[in-house]
DNA sequence: CGAGTGATTGACTTAGATCAATGACCGTGG
DNA sequence: CCACGGTCATTGATCTAAGTCAATCACTCG
């Protein structure tokens, strides 16, 4: 997921930068679209507001994620975002966009490509949380992430892990333990390696 | 979500229409890609097995949705393609969609359209399931879906959204019930009305 | 060297999953 | 027209996996 590496050149050239601060307002919901934005730094939350003032966040969008990308074919937004933290953003305005879409149709595929990604992933996620099991639940993590050699190498901290899979950071460090022990899986630092049912050293637990 | 009003009738027409029965394979992981498929009826599976054998499904798609957007851009499938059921899909080849797409910008924009409200719609699904609380997760849904008059309609079996959350359809009921029985909304079949917490007729609960 | 954060483990609690049973509907086939 | 099988909606009882609270250790950073 490299930064932006669906924007032609063009269009990041346009790109305009822009910082908030903690609690500040980047658009509100009815406001005219005028682009999208890619968080450079800090979080950027998506709330919806109902008619009585109850919230709900859409999303929470970190750095390098890209937000509003539907705005994009809409005219107004449809939901307020607001900086968690300080933030900074980049602002790539839907004309340019849009103009660079219709006469590079490589740019219009480039993006299409980038949103069919993210659909897949996103779509694995729910997949994911369906399932109830914390332990199943990181099995799943494991046969979607391992390489050829049945080795996933985390990009990031544990507790960044529990919060994907939707567990607290305990009971993901417990379930890791606990396959652990079981010889499920092998723990080198950063790197986790999924032993075949055939090949454990039984320690049996549970 | 409209079937596959993202299509321009050009692509439409280039539809293949095929049949699987149960068990039966679309594509396999490594296959070149043909193109996209959309789901008729019936369910497919999209699953990731690991050099173990083990399984993983990334997404089960029922009639009405596409499958393998992203393998427009890509060469081969990365993942299986099951009928959990037997199914009737459409078959929309890479070469065409992409043909469209390079010589008509408002097809492609359609195609990226219908993608970024997907991504919408998926982050605020992961979101809704961040959170533990069955009845903030309801809370939740009744927050983004709500009318300016702060109705949601149902548009399908309470069992079916009862999935959509993340829950059992029971704990579904118990917390409707529990809402209703507390004031916080009133159920006339098919709609559910969020009461706002100034006129409540308070029958407190647990 | 302290402050801050990640990793880890223990003890305890609880919300929601599970298992089970019932009533309301609905289509359908004889 | 009705009995029967199927599904949804609903509620009760019980159980347990995971959440919550809490403490400790290892590290890194300024």
């Amino acid at each position: 997921m490299a930064n932006a590496d669906w924007l032609s050149p063009k269009i990041r050239a346009a790109g305009i930068e822009r910082t908030l601060g903690r609690g500040e307002t980047l658009f509100r919901s009815g406001q005219r679209t005028v682009g999208l934005y890619e968080v450079l730094s800090g979080t950027v939350r998506l709330v919806r507001v109902d008619r009585t003032g109850r919230e709900a966040v859409l999303h929470s969008a970190a750095a390098g994620e890209m937000i509003a990308e539907a705005s994009l074919f809409s005219n107004a937004y449809h939901c307020d975002a607001v900086a968690t933290t300080a933030a900074r953003l980049r602002l790539y305005p839907k004309s340019v966009v849009l103009g660079e879409f219709k006469r590079n149709s490589e740019a219009a595929q480039a993006f299409a490509a980038h949103l069919a990604r993210q659909v897949m992933g996103l779509r694995t996620s729910v997949e994911r949380r369906n399932i109830r099991s914390a332990r199943d639940r990181v099995r799943h993590f494991l046969v979607v992430n391992a390489g050829a050699n049945g080795m996933v190498t985390l990009r990031g901290t544990l507790k960044e892990l529990a919060a994907d899979l939707g567990l607290t950071h305990e009971a993901l460090y417990r379930t890791l333990a606990r396959m652990a022990k079981d010889g499920e899986i092998q723990r080198v630092g950063r790197t986790i390696r999924t032993v075949p049912p055939y090949d454990r050293s039984h320690k049996k637990s549970r």
